[in-house]
DNA sequence: TCAGCATTGATTTTTATTGACCTATAAAAT
DNA sequence: ATTTTATAGGTCAATAAAAATCAATGCTGA
């Protein structure tokens, strides 16, 4: 397969997508150079569609060997994806939250059951440290931590609610 | 049985983790020139197999007796108490972790079952975005970056093993 | 236009394999 | 009891085979 026209990222990510589909588990396993070859790129322009595409905020994780016998994997964590809810998150986040709204908000979404437990404590730790961070070490303002709050909120929920 | 072509590692990985669980105990003990000669390879290969794959990170323990009647023996270790977790985490993790080296202690995590495949994600997620900004919007150098990421991580790690 | 996404390729890093040489241990010989 | 010898396993460096990185460049749509 050579690439004609346009959009060989997009080409790529089809592929890889058709592949994750058509397979009876939840992962491939592909060879790095195999996949430039069928279409006709170099072989970087892989790692190109794989960190801007599968990346674990779409709910996918990669893993890759150097070396010998070496090879990308890619799992796809995710299943229903549903856009209504992920523009429910963005509107429900917004481009700002404080650390003290982040907390109600987990809160709910356990309540309803829609993380667990563990994984409350895990977001809700994410936050608190980056938060400490950009207050003890870097100085923000809480108006730009409230942003930061909000993008890695974002991005956790999102990856999670695929899966 | 004799190994053509490629994943010779592999193959004795896989050979090594049988008997590991056909075995009643959970350690077994072997000949190194023997499993070589299976394999029909050399025997530094099997040093190579249990320097990468037999490692404390993944749960093993290698011991080993030089000359006559010499062996390896190989120990599957499981952590009983909350509190020797919490050590082995901080012996992984150290002061510093590249983001690399962090995804490779997440996925043996979740291979031993310590945690899900959802949480695994939820912290590459967490460590992306910090080692993004930590990069993109301050500038710093890949080494503060590893110290913050390994903070973050065992932040996280002790959290969710306390829950 | 121009800012951001896409493409390329040179260079670096990681992993696997092999073999020559080194060290430790047990048992036999003194 | 000490020395010798045979028999294990360990270490390290060279080489090959993959993937990752990064900076430079090209392209395109608002």
């Amino acid at each position: 397969m050579q690439n004609f026209g346009q959009n060989l990222t997009q080409n790529i990510e089809n592929y890889i997508l058709e592949m994750l589909n058509s397979e009876d588990d939840d992962f491939i396993k592909l060879r790095r150079k195999e996949l430039a070859e069928i279409f006709g790129c170099v072989p970087s322009q892989i790692n190109y569609v794989l960190r801007s595409r599968f990346t674990p905020e779409n709910g996918f994780l990669v893993e890759s060997r150097r070396g010998g016998n070496g090879f990308i994997r890619i799992l796809k964590i995710s299943c229903e994806n549903t856009d209504d809810k992920l523009n429910h998150i963005d509107d429900l986040i917004g481009d700002y939250v404080s650390e003290r709204d982040a907390r109600k908000i987990l809160k709910a979404f356990q309540e309803r059951n829609l993380i667990t437990m563990r994984e409350r404590l895990l977001m809700e730790i994410s936050i608190r440290h980056s938060d400490e961070l950009g207050r003890d070490v870097f100085g923000l303002s809480q108006h730009k931590r409230g942003i930061i709050i909000a993008e890695t909120l974002k991005r956790m929920l999102h990856g999670i609610m695929l899966a």
